[in-house]
DNA sequence: AATTATCTGTGAAAAAAATCACAATATCAA
DNA sequence: TTGATATTGTGATTTTTTTCACAGATAATT
């Protein structure tokens, strides 16, 4: 029991990618046992290369005849990905975002859950909003150590995303998924990772353009 | 009036960035007049040196001694990344996530905004939901055309996704933003961008995990 | 006007990520 | 048993992305 995470340490990108597969696994494994890289491969968007690559990181082999065994490797990825014993989510900022990610997030993975919401305004305070309870962002320090929550989600205004940034690591967070379009502030000891939507969208906008070759199109 | 696009192929990171760039900029162009790549790079939180490549995209250039004229440099980002006359989307899929898009995207960009919203479920259709006119899908043909959109957000449930990725580009989507957990099969020429929830969440909860040092907290 | 200091723009180098390509291995057919 | 076939795991290679580092530029200072 001392292997997890100090072979080589994997990436981001390869973290994300085992996240996919292991979706894609779960859905397939009624079909299949077994699956070969390159199904793998296909179904993830991804080359076969990269999907073998990505599991060297879970420490499973599969086999040249068989390929790899759905059920197993989807243990190894869960035992890669998943937490040991369980941690515990907080949102902050209950609006529009807030809520559809809670809805999201609902009833799903037990060790990953969102266990509390803070909003500052008092009319979403203590209620529960969509099974979650929702508390005042006042007692963020007290419920997150309460809970011991290491991971946190923003999803307020820009304007109060790095106040609330910071709240979230002086209480323990070591986590962030940052829906705010503004760069955090944090120490280097805390994993953020962004997603921006008007930085995507402005990228698929670029990319739809130049995308499209010379003529085309102009339907009756 | 030739230049734009084939300078040597600006990579999506790339464009990404100057979106950021962007907002930030707009942000402090009210306190200075310019600023130098250092500035920006802080701000943004990536390096001096990436920020002076990505500036190079936009064919730009600073002076040694002031820096960057935040108008000018705006100005070319925006002619950068701004298209030439407008370009319409359409979000297929009004449920939570949907309507918190929306309201996200509401009033912004008049270029690049969402001009038509789709469901199935006939209580959102034929209703305008947050400002945006919201039809039934088997209308989506008809009016992407009309409208004359190249872009489409999916956010619908994910068992729809890849019908609704063929629609669209059916009638002419050459990018997609993806929120539905599911890689999308569309032709090359057409762009897409994936936003992955839980694979984002899972990211975080991993790195979350190893990116804490040794011994630490436990307040009293 | 010479000196100093500091920046930009960019070729070159480094680092990171993806892909190639092949030995090792397993299976099957004859 | 042998040969043919197909796949894995991974070293080597390629490609992509980031960073380095410095020539050239500009302004302030003496
Ligand atoms: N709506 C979207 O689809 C969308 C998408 C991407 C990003 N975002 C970003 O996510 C954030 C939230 O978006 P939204 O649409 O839900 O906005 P919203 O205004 O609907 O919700 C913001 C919520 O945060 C609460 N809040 C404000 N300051 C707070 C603080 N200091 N502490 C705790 N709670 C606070 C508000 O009371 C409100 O409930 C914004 O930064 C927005 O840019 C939104
Ligand atoms: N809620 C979130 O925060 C969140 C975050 C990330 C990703 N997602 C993903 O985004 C998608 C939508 O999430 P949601 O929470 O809004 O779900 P939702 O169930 O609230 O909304 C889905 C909407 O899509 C409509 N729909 C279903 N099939 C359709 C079709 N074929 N054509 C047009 N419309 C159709 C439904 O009528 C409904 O209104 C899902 O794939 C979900 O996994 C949601």
């Amino acid at each position: 029991m001392n292997n997890s995470q100090k072979h080589t340490a994997v990436s981001s990108k390869t973290v994300g990618r085992l996240s996919r597969y292991r979706r894609l696994l779960r859905q397939c494994r009624e079909q299949e046992d077994c699956l070969f890289s390159h199904r793998l491969a296909e179904l993830a968007g991804v080359t076969p290369a990269q999907v073998r690559r990505d599991i060297m990181a879970v420490g499973y082999s599969g086999s040249p005849s068989k390929g790899y065994e759905i059920k197993t490797l989807l243990q190894h990825i869960d035992n890669f990905l998943d937490p040991p014993i369980r941690q515990p989510v907080a949102l902050v900022g209950v609006g529009n975002l807030g809520r559809a990610i809670l809805a999201f997030f609902a009833g799903r993975r037990p060790k990953l859950k969102i266990v509390a919401a803070f909003d500052k305004d008092p009319h979403k305070a203590d209620r529960v909003i969509v099974g979650c309870r929702c508390y005042p962002v006042e007692q963020l320090a007290d419920i997150m150590q309460n809970h011991g929550i290491t991971i946190g989600i923003i999803a307020v205004p820009a304007s109060a995303a790095q106040e609330t940034a910071a709240a979230l690591v002086a209480s323990g967070a070591t986590g962030i998924l940052n829906f705010a379009p503004t760069p955090l502030r944090v120490p280097a000891t805390v994993y953020v990772e962004d997603i921006d939507l008007t930085t995507s969208l402005d990228t698929v906008a670029y990319f739809a353009r130049s995308t499209r070759e010379p003529s085309l199109e102009r339907s009756t």
